[in-house]
DNA sequence: AAATTATGTTATGTGCAATAACAGTCGACA
DNA sequence: TGTCGACTGTTATTGCACATAACATAATTT
């Protein structure tokens, strides 16, 4: 029972991610929240104002799949969309969103510190540089 | 318009798998073939007679996820599911099946070395093995 | 003023993964 | 040997992330 793709970055890339993500996805799913809920809130509390579509590029979401997704957040009272443009819609937090995003922080450093322990201490430092070489998205 | 989270390896492994996930989608598709597709192709021509349960536990993919799968595969004409027990089904490539995994392969091969090119030189050793080491499924 | 671009929306489809329930088969073991 | 528990494959259903196309409206460019 052999794998022969185990030599291949982006094949393990993959599988790594698929295993991380199941395992984050668990863990704020307590919160109510889905992975890119709990990540729109980080992103529009630290950027309050930011509009539905500079919110989309920055995540590689495209407006299309941005709209509900905002619209879910707004109905449970953790965001407001405030038309800023007549055509945009500036995002900002509301009391009950930045509680949230406050507990989905610890959520996130948590889970980041465990992910961080486990790989030996030789290459960990070495992960995050080899991977934003392989993400377009920082200097699209 | 700040990213909090970029200093994360979960959230630059989800964005960067994503990413990368989303080029080599692009590149198999022409050979007709889904991402999971071109990876059974390999696994069954490295080892013919596998049944479909070892092999979804190899690539954590669910039992009742294999199953049409595999159908599809058998129904194109690429895979044979022979009754190896009475309830397991032994899995092998035919001959157009061998054929299209070796195309595949090379759209694998292409897609890993691009990407491991893209990685600066003193990083690119240590990417694997601390993905590795975030992969639950290799000591399960 | 007209043409182009940007924003948000709706509708729809795809790929991957999860769960629950079921029938049939195998293995262990009393 | 017969029974019980575990394993295999299947169907049906669901959820999430992501994609495209088409549209109305507003801003920008020229």
């Amino acid at each position: 029972m052999r794998d022969p793709l185990l030599h291949y970055p982006g094949y393990i890339l993959r599988r790594a991610s698929s295993a991380a993500m199941a395992e984050f996805a668990s863990r704020i799913v307590v919160l109510g929240l889905r992975t890119s809920e709990a990540t729109i809130l980080q992103i529009v509390a630290a950027n309050p104002g930011i509009s539905q579509s500079a919110l989309g590029r920055m995540l590689d979401i495209q407006r299309a799949n941005m709209t509900p997704i905002a619209a879910r957040l707004e109905a449970r009272g953790l965001m407001r969309r405030l038309p800023s443009d007549g055509r945009s819609l500036g995002l900002e937090l509301t009391a009950d969103g930045i509680l949230l995003a406050q507990k989905a922080r610890a959520v996130i450093d948590a889970f980041e510190t465990d992910l961080a322990n486990r790989i030996p201490a030789e290459h960990r430092a070495h992960l995050i540089p080899a991977l934003l070489a392989l993400w377009p998205s920082t200097d699209d």
